[in-house]
Formats: structure tokens, sequence, C-alpha cells
DNA sequence: TCAGACATGTAACAAGTTACATGATTAC
DNA sequence: GTAATCATGTAACTTGTTACATGTCTGA
């Protein structure tokens, strides 16, 4: 139930039609939870009914035509409210890692090449958030707001970190593997 | 898609029902692919139609007896196919980062409490792991099996950490913050 | 015999994905 | 006027979640 928490925040730091907000999913907010068009056109209807956006104000806000939302304060008391709320983490989802321990039965064939390809697509995208960094959080702004979205992007570097740490690891350990597949 | 090919795994390492499945799940497998049981009796249907899998030969089962699965041919084939495919890595989705996000807008209140709860949370979740890696993978054995799923753990392990080290972070920064929301 | 554990399953729903449909605006 | 782009939306489907229903077996 995290989407239209997503939404609410992406809409409280802008006001934005449903394609303005698909745009921003595909940058900031969706580096950590990622929604395509069809979901957040959803959910802002959803939201429109339970009181908690509205659209705002425009000609005749047709299909074709851009509507753009803004936060009510219902809306705003939800989203703190769930911002403190006791919710567990979800387990991991992992099919890299279900992918190795399934090359463990039927042998590896194939997922050097992916770690390989996995491993680039991860420093590709370490690299962008680095620039984010450099670019957004230069030492010295130190307010609340950059401090906590400093640390969302923090989150997103060291996890890319991880996983690059992780295949490289993984690699290392298969090419001393011998060539047969594991047998059982 | 994984769903499949995580029980197509779990039945090559041992054929099983559907509870002794779910039991799995709640244990090795489960730490990076979870399932319910619903799903899992759900799957194992999809995959007896599909003649990946078949029940072993048992007396009458009927509803409320035991029926165990074994992997045919055919469900090995898609396993080894897909454990090499190229599949990119799905974006995280992590309602902790969203929820710090959101608290750059609408203030912490709450939250740091809930990341001391998800901070103990993490550190059980890593004893568990480096009490496993203790008991199934000491040092010496480096069959090729043992040393894949070794690597399975340590992904575990190493995700557990950086979780671990962002929360003390982020509770770092926090307590340094004035006690006042963060206004836009 | 009946309570409790074991075991499989249905139903309804929520969330996420994929493909496509429709209308408006702009640039040529 | 028509192609490209912007913008909103429907429909069908898959995956995951929650609640509950049904049958079997074992031991007190």
């Amino acid at each position: 139930m995290s989407l239209p928490h997503a939404i609410l925040t992406a809409l409280l730091e802008k006001p934005s039609s449903g394609l303005e907000l698909t745009r921003r999913f595909d940058k900031s907010i969706g580096y950590f939870w990622s929604a395509t068009h069809q979901q957040i056109y959803r959910e802002l209807g959803k939201l429109e009914d339970a009181g908690l956006i509205r659209a705002l104000p425009s000609p005749q806000p047709t299909r074709g035509q851009r509507k753009a939302y803004e936060v009510l304060p219902a809306g705003r008391a939800e989203l703190t409210a769930w911002v403190g709320k006791e919710e567990d983490p979800k387990p991991i989802r992992s099919a890299l890692l279900l992918r190795m321990r399934a090359a463990a039965v039927v042998g590896p064939q194939g997922l050097q090449a992916e770690l390989r390809r996995h491993l680039a697509l991860h420093q590709e995208q370490l690299a962008e958030y680095e620039q984010i960094e450099e670019r957004d959080f230069p030492a010295g702004r130190d307010g609340a707001q950059d401090r906590m979205r400093h640390l969302v992007l923090r989150g997103g570097i060291e996890l890319e970190t991880f996983w690059i740490g992780w295949i490289t690891e993984a690699l290392d350990t298969m090419e001393q593997l011998p060539k047969s597949p594991a047998g059982d």
C-alpha cells in the first residue's frame, strides 16, 4: 500500500498532472518506487474519490486534456500518519539470488554472462546516482529537507554498491569453478 | 515470473508436497523469494498442467491427503534455460526509503521509532544468517554446489548489513535535526 | 468421539503489467 | 490536413494477499 503515498509525496512536492507524475516516477521517485502511467492514473482516480487530492480547476478537463492535481488537507494527514506507522520490512525478492541457487542445482550455464551484464547496469546506475549527489547535495547545504533527501539518495547509492560487490564476488567464485555443471 | 522457477528449484533439491514446500519457503528459499501456501498450490497446479512436474504416484490423492511432486525433464530444461536468460534487474521498491522522502515533506514524526524497530529486525535477521553460515558453510567445504549456495547466503548477509548501515546513518542524521517538522 | 494438527484447496480482492484506444495540440 | 506528440484512459491479464472452507489423521 505504498503507491498512493508515493503519489501524495510527489504531489506535495509539486502539483502535477498524470503524465508529469509519470515522468517524475521515471526519475527521482521511481528510483525507489517505480510505477507505470496506468497505475498512476488508476491511483489518482482512487485518491480523488477518497477526497485526498483534487483536480485543480481548469477549463474543461476532458479526455486528452491536461488535468493537474493538488493534495488536500486529508491527503497530507494520511501521509503524515503513514510516515510513522508500524509496517514490517517486506522480505527480499531477488531473481538474481534465486538464479544463483537454481544454478547450484542445474549448473551455471549462461549465468556468468548475465552477472556481467547486471554488473554493468548497476555500475551505470551508481554513476548516475553519484552525479545527482554531486549536483544536488554539495557540502554545506544542510537543511532538514536536504539532509533527509540526501539520505534517500545515499540508500540508493549503498544498495547499488552492495550489488556491485556481491556480483563481483560471485563472478570471482564462479571463475574458479570446474567447467562441468554441478551434479547432484 | 520467478515463482515457478523457485518451486522447480526447491522440488529438484527434494520432491515435496505443497505444505512441505511452504515450510521450506518459510525458511531457506523464502529468504530471497517468499510465497504463501495459496500461491504455491496455485502454481503447482499450473506447473502440473504444463507438464513440468508430476504428482508422485500415491494411494488416492484426494483433498486433505498429502500429494508430493517431482520435476519432469521438461521442468529441468525450463529451469536450466531460465538460469542464463537475459532478464533485467527489477527496480527497487523500498517503503522505508519512500517514507524517508515523505518525511522530508511532512516532517519525521514517528519515523525514528520505526527506524529503530527496523534496525532491530535487520540485526536479528543478520544474526540468523550468520548462524546458518557457521553451521552450513564451515571453511573447507568447497564443492561447486556449496560455493554457489554460500554465495546466495552471502547476498542475504550483505543486504542485511547494508540496511543496518543505512538505518544507523539515518538515525544519526535525524538526531541532529531540529525538532520541528520540516517546513516547505 | 472429538480436539488439534496436518493438508489441500476456493474465493475475493489488491497491486502490478502489457497492450491498446481515444482525444487534443502543434508543427509542417 | 496530416503526422507527431502530448495526454488521459480502458481492458485483460498475472502476481501477490487475505480470509476462509474442507477433508484426513492421530492421540487423549
